[in-house]
DNA sequence: TCTGGGGTCCTAGGACCC
DNA sequence: TCTGGGGTCCTAGGACCC
């Protein structure tokens, strides 16, 4: 065992003054971006999320967060809290825009960038204080800038190690910046609830209320043992550090995805087969254009299923070679469907998701043999390269399952019938 | 209008190998 | 042959995060 409590400090005593962590949150960032181009609604409450029955809410103004509204929300009930709010759909396009602006932006302060979501990412300003500045000065500069160039406001927690970086953005919020030093670190933590830390959620919280600890105090006064035997072993031993302000953590610019996967809820429950097995073919289609968009393959399938009664199972199998290709996951997914068996149950929801993901380098792709032989898998691989330059120039929602339910004939590429208007 | 959709990580049991 | 243990892979479920 090596001793926990030694930190590096690779600044030397400078990092007393100036802690070299930022954590960096755009503010409502949907709902934000949708400002942008809807300013006669600015200073409103606007909520944006979907029109269907089942939709909820992914992104609020402040202003409605003023009446209760909160992300994860169902709309209808948001719409009782709040009705005057404006309810505008997402554009996960240009959010997905805008974030790669802003961490182009976080980039030319430091190449130490880790996103961590769509809107959000820490920062390792140790080297870039050299040249920049403290970091809190760096902090100032950064949203100042985020600002002016994209029109988006940002929060941005300064410390010592990630997690309380990330805990002084969320008290920054919104359009501010806290900055926790070493020394005011403990202090800082120890109040707070449980909740607060990393990793504990509604479930955990309540184990722990049972034990009588409430408190981040309370976490870090109660031996080890105790706490593994609560939570397990991981969960336990990482409160009981966070707790403490120990977080060894360091900043890890991007790293690979794990999984790539899609799934539905339903606007109305669904019985029939017919119109699930189209779903799956969707989604296999529509994971394997983001595989291969990404020099991906995955060799793992699973399938997850949601009954009304919200009960949820997922199923998986590997696959003796990895792929990437929208035929063979819809395949395996249909395997694995109907082996679960279903006898007409209603279904809430249903998802394909792909994973062991590896890098695909071309030259190893080893084409799979069909159930039915009388398709070569080069044709498949044909049509869907076609698919692929098709969702290149007009998008993925041009992509539809129709092209995938006929084999192309020789010379024949997919077609791609099914225009939407 | 009960509970979205994209993910990550952990646990636990069994198979299998050495 | 009474009882090992470590490691890896696979599968299912669940907690958690934004």
């Amino acid at each position: 065992m090596s001793s926990a409590a030694s930190i590096d400090t690779p600044g030397g005593g400078a990092i007393e003054a100036s802690p070299p962590i930022l954590h960096v949150d755009m503010d409502a960032f949907f709902a934000s971006v949708e400002l942008l181009s809807h300013p006669e609604l600015k200073g409103k409450p606007v909520i944006v999320g979907g029109h269907s029955p089942r939709s909820v809410v992914t992104s609020a103004t402040y202003e409605a967060r003023a009446f209760g509204v909160h992300s994860a929300m169902p709309v209808g009930n948001a719409l009782r809290l709040c009705p005057k709010a404006v309810v505008l759909e997402p554009h996960m396009h240009l959010y997905r825009e805008y974030s790669r602006q802003v961490m182009a932006l976080f980039r030319e302060v430091t190449p130490l960038v880790e996103p961590l979501s769509i809107d959000e990412a820490f920062l390792d300003v140790s080297g870039a204080r050299r040249l920049l500045g403290e970091s809190d000065v760096i902090a100032q500069n950064l949203r100042a800038r985020v600002l002016a160039e994209t029109g988006l406001p940002c929060s941005v927690g300064v410390a010592p190690t990630k997690f309380m970086a990330k805990l002084a953005s969320g008290r920054a919020k919104p359009d501010g910046m806290l900055v926790i030093r070493p020394s005011e670190l403990v202090a800082y933590l120890r109040p707070l609830p449980v909740r607060a830390l990393w990793g504990v959620g509604a479930k955990t919280a309540e184990q722990l209320e049972r034990l009588g600890l409430r408190t981040v105090a309370d976490i870090a006064d109660t031996p080890l043992d105790a706490l593994v035997r609560a939570v397990g072993e991981a969960t336990g031993s990482k409160l009981h550090e966070l707790a403490q302000g120990i977080d060894t953590r360091s900043v890890v610019p991007a790293s690979q995805e794990k999984s790539v996967g899609h799934e539905r809820t339903f606007d109305v429950d669904e019985r029939s087969t017919e119109v699930l097995k189209r779903e799956l073919l969707h989604q296999a289609s529509r994971v394997a254009v983001r595989l291969r968009a990404a020099g991906l393959m995955g060799r793992t399938v699973s399938l997850k299923l949601r009954f009304s009664d919200f009960t949820t199972i997922t199923r998986s199998r590997t696959l003796s070679e990895p792929t990437d290709l929208g035929r063979r996951i819809y395949e395996e997914a249909i395997a694995i469907f109907d082996a679960v068996g279903l006898r007409g149950e209603a279904i809430r929801l249903i998802g394909v998701r792909v994973e062991q993901l590896s890098e695909a380098d071309g030259t190893m792709h080893q084409p799979a043999l069909w159930a039915d032989e009388t398709v070569p898998s080069e044709g498949w691989r044909e049509a869907e390269l076609t698919i692929d330059r098709v969702t290149a120039r007009f998008g993925t929602d041009m992509v539809r399952p129709a092209s995938l339910v006929r084999a192309p004939k020789s010379g024949e590429t997919a077609d791609r019938n099914g225009t939407r208007s």
